[in-house]
DNA sequence: TACAATGATTCATA
DNA sequence: TATGAATCATTGTA
């Protein structure tokens, strides 16, 4: 009742002719040396795909093989565009989906103190300098701080070295992986339809993962870099006693104000000059005996009584001597 | 070498 | 923001 025109459904009859094309013998001839009734084809199809669906159960040889045969199948280019259409409609309700994102501001974080330190970018010092140039004018610097100095380039050169070493590593490996892939999909792109876009896509994700690896790199060489600046930098590890005459002049004042011993800003400053420190050394050195004055005043009364009988000393002598301002007087 | 003294830093608070 | 309190890291000394 059939229509002649009227091919059957794929699902339809299913009786394999002797010379079938399932039976993936290669059939390089091409068409006319097989030629099949035009209704055949649906089923040819229904079965290719069937096949295609399978290929991932079977071994690797066998794959191979079935793979071979469907490359050489005469029904291959028909249905490699169709699959193309389909992929195309698909295709063009994710194209929105993925769009470059906005560069990490983490990365860019760790990008601009690596170049601020010196570890990437030109070889220069300029890290180092900056690290002794910060030292010095934060007041706790000594002149002759050139070996320390050295020793924080060198340690510096060599976190650089491990950094760039490692970089490079890792551009390597994700060169090498990217290019892998990129071979396996224009493989692949022969028994199924793979878009330029695609394996852009694939690429871009590669190297977002290769770039999270980057970014630990980064994260860690920081940290180091952090750390030995803060060896460096770190004041207590290199801290000096002031001199007996410092000393003096800044108990002087203490034991002179003892009821209250907060110097103005104006005297932080004079006793500063006269002692040859920083006023924020003033105020650490005063900070401090306050503390350890008040917790153990029974200590320091001899201490006490000696600098209160200096001052009386002096001002019975009645010399209008260059002291600094009596702030509150008791 | 242990330990006290001391200058500096950090953190909480008024 | 100055100060107090705790703590760290080094120096000085017995």
């Amino acid at each position: 009742s059939a229509h002649p025109c009227v091919p059957p459904g794929p699902s339809g009859g299913g009786r394999r002719s002797p010379h079938h094309p399932w039976d993936l013998e290669p059939c390089c001839a091409g068409p006319l040396a097989c030629p099949e009734p035009v209704g055949q084809n649906k089923l040819d199809i229904g079965d290719i795909l069937q096949q295609i669906m399978t290929i991932t159960d079977q071994s690797l040889d066998e794959a191979q093989a079935k793979k071979h045969a469907l490359n050489c199948h005469r029904m291959k280019p028909a249905l490699f565009s169709v699959l193309c259409e389909i992929k195309e409609k698909t295709g063009l309700s994710m194209r929105n989906t993925q769009e470059e994102e906005p560069q990490d501001p983490q990365l860019v974080r760790l990008d601009n103190m690596l170049l601020a330190e010196g570890v990437a970018g030109p070889e220069k010092g300029g890290g180092a300098a900056a690290a002794v140039s910060a030292a010095t004018s934060s007041g706790g610097m000594s002149p002759d701080s050139s070996l320390e100095h050295s020793d924080y380039k060198s340690k510096l050169s060599q976190i650089r070295s491990i950094y760039h070493t490692e970089l490079e590593k890792y551009e390597q490996a994700c060169t090498e992986f990217t290019t892998h892939v990129m071979n396996l999909l224009r493989e692949q792109s022969r028994t199924r339809p793979v878009t330029p876009r695609e394996i852009e896509r694939m690429v871009a994700i590669i190297h977002r993962k290769f770039s999270s690896i980057q970014t630990q790199l980064k994260q860690s060489t920081c940290e180091a870099v952090m750390i030995l600046r803060s060896r460096f930098l770190d004041a207590r590890r290199k801290r000096r006693n002031f001199s007996k005459q410092a000393t003096e002049v800044l108990n002087e004042y203490f034991y002179s104000h003892l009821s209250n011993p907060y110097p103005s800003e104006e005297a932080k400053e004079e006793l500063a000059k006269q002692c040859g420190i920083t006023v924020s050394q003033v105020s650490n050195w005063f900070g401090n005996k306050r503390i350890r004055y008040k917790k153990n005043i029974g200590k320091f009364q001899e201490e006490a009584n000696l600098y209160a009988m200096k001052t009386a000393l002096g001002a019975r002598q009645g010399d209008d001597s260059p002291h600094t301002p009596n702030s509150t007087g008791n």
